[in-house]
DNA sequence: GTCTCAATATGAATAAAATGCATCTTCCAA
DNA sequence: TTGGAAGATGCATTTTATTCATATTGAGAC
């Protein structure tokens, strides 16, 4: 009798914004196999088909289409009221002051802001900008409210909740001799001027997961503070540079530079959020964490990795 | 992230509609234990309470209202839907010619055929009326497309959807000697007058589920045609008759006569709906059995049985 | 108070899904 | 014809919902 659920609902809608199951799969956070399924057993309880699958993108049935149509009314709606038990729960306001460590976060960051302001009327945020100050004590002491990081320190009052995964990628110029090698080894660099943003080497990846482990040390490390001129400087040949792939990304698309993975694996950081424990739980802040995670999923979509686990300390 | 889900609006509802976790349990057919835990767990993943228990009726948290208004918004539109897509796919309209062999049926049936006509509009309904024929030699040669029985027959192409089980009793006057027992034995209507429907005794339960298999013969039948005037008779002592238990409830809560079980255990026929095999999974004629299902329960709230087995011969 | 009854809660077991994995099929385009 | 991408499918696994049996709670009677 009863028989379309909302998860029916979130996947056609997925399936109508992204055109094939794959891609409606990658949206809902499931595989293409569960998504086969369940729109199967939903055809089989209505009795008819709701799209055609031979065609790109899929064609909806007028069934598909009136489900569609209740999707729209309905999720919306659903939506709302999730938000507004939230607040409920939590009180409407709260405050989130924040800090970022990785220079290339405000491409997400700013986005995720916004979207969240509009759910979070009554949440006083703000970005703690320049980086003069060790972040993570400001957490601790009250200053700061939650802090992105990726490189989280077992410390006790402090909890994170993993973003993404990313790759550090090596950006080199387009005609580098370091093009013609399938990925890069440590001892590539021996020569190499690095070019990085202004902060201690034992916060940077490249050192720290590569360059040290291997011992080596490079010619030279040069400090930029944007990234676009880090990218200017090592598409001119001043240098190479380790960068997160989703900053890297429109550079590669407009064919800018090259990269290369650092070994054959790559080095792969998580960015978290950091928080105070006692903010933990507190629902405008699980909403933000939300939020951020979602925005970047779609912002970064199939450049970085969503579904972590939480993060456990030893 | 997401949460709730179109369960816990059906749930709430009948919470509301009711007021106790026991009933709206069995307004959603599940067992109060089912409703306990699906709105605990409801209420930790939103983080705060729901409905205060403590009270008679419940009465509802701000949370708990704010969901209702989601669910009075949403459920609508999700039956309509549903509607929507039955008749999509099983094209809207059909022809259901019904006969009932089931004197007392009705006063359900008629507030049934209501409602499913607001969903249907152009299905085709008629009830036979009268008792001049056999009805299921009609239903298979396709005079009629509904038969509403107690009696299955396993013939090939015909299909029963089980509707309730009910327990047939026998009325008494409220004088009568009868009354004395907690039940009755067959031997002690030896010498009664049984009053009945006018139709052969093989289709009557007291017959053929408690007197024959005794080897008992009444000392008298008599045939009435109307409830009503069945229920008179005995009321005035000219005899004893077999009846539904929800045939008699008004009477019964009239004080007007007395009632007791056929045995310890009491008869418990099923009422079924009988289809040919080739309208058993029409939409239309689903939509019909679900209505009748559905109003049956809420007519005879707490006097029949739902939820039964599909019926299957042998 | 405390006894009883009805309602709700709870823990464990079970039943019923939804989902994932591995693999297969199909279709289209080169 | 072959290779790749999308979807289907059988089976294993996981997760979740539900039930059953029983405990707890609270309100009203005495």
């Amino acid at each position: 009798m009863s028989q379309v659920e909302l998860r029916h609902l979130r996947t056609l809608v997925a399936l109508r914004d992204s055109g094939s199951l794959v891609e409606a799969a990658e949206r809902v956070h499931l595989t293409q196999s569960a998504l086969s399924h369940q729109m199967k057993e939903l055809e089989t309880r209505i009795g008819c088909a709701l799209f055609v699958r031979k065609t790109r993108p899929v064609r909806f049935t007028s069934a598909g289409t009136r489900l569609l149509t209740l999707a729209d009314q309905t999720l919306p709606l659903v939506h709302s009221t999730e938000l507004d038990l939230q607040r409920l729960a939590g009180g409407e306001s709260g405050r989130i002051y924040m800090a970022i460590e990785c220079h290339s976060c405000f491409e997400w960051l700013l986005p995720a802001i916004d979207t969240y302001r509009n759910d979070w009327a009554n949440v006083e945020l703000d970005i703690a900008s320049g980086f003069h100050f060790a972040p993570l004590p400001a957490l601790a002491r009250g200053d700061l409210d939650l802090v992105i990081t990726a490189d989280p320190v077992d410390e006790p009052g402090i909890h994170y909740f993993p973003l993404f995964s990313y790759e550090a990628k090596l950006a080199v110029a387009k005609d580098h001799e370091l093009v013609a090698k399938e990925w890069v080894e440590p001892r590539d660099l021996v020569e190499e001027t690095i070019i990085s943003y202004p902060v201690d080497r034992d916060r940077l990846d490249l050192f720290t997961s590569f360059l040290e482990p291997a011992g080596v040390e490079p010619a030279q490390i040069r400090h930029a503070e944007l990234t676009t001129m880090i990218v200017q400087l090592v598409a001119s040949g001043r240098g190479v540079a380790c960068l997160p792939n989703w900053a890297l990304h429109e550079y590669l698309q407009n064919d800018y530079l090259s990269v290369r993975s650092l070994g054959e694996e790559g080095v792969w950081p998580t960015l978290y959020g950091a928080v105070r424990a006692d903010q933990a739980d507190a629902p405008f802040m699980l909403g933000f964490v939300d939020v951020a995670k979602d925005v970047c999923f779609k912002h970064l979509k199939g450049i970085v990795t969503a579904e972590l686990e939480p993060l456990k300390f030893r």
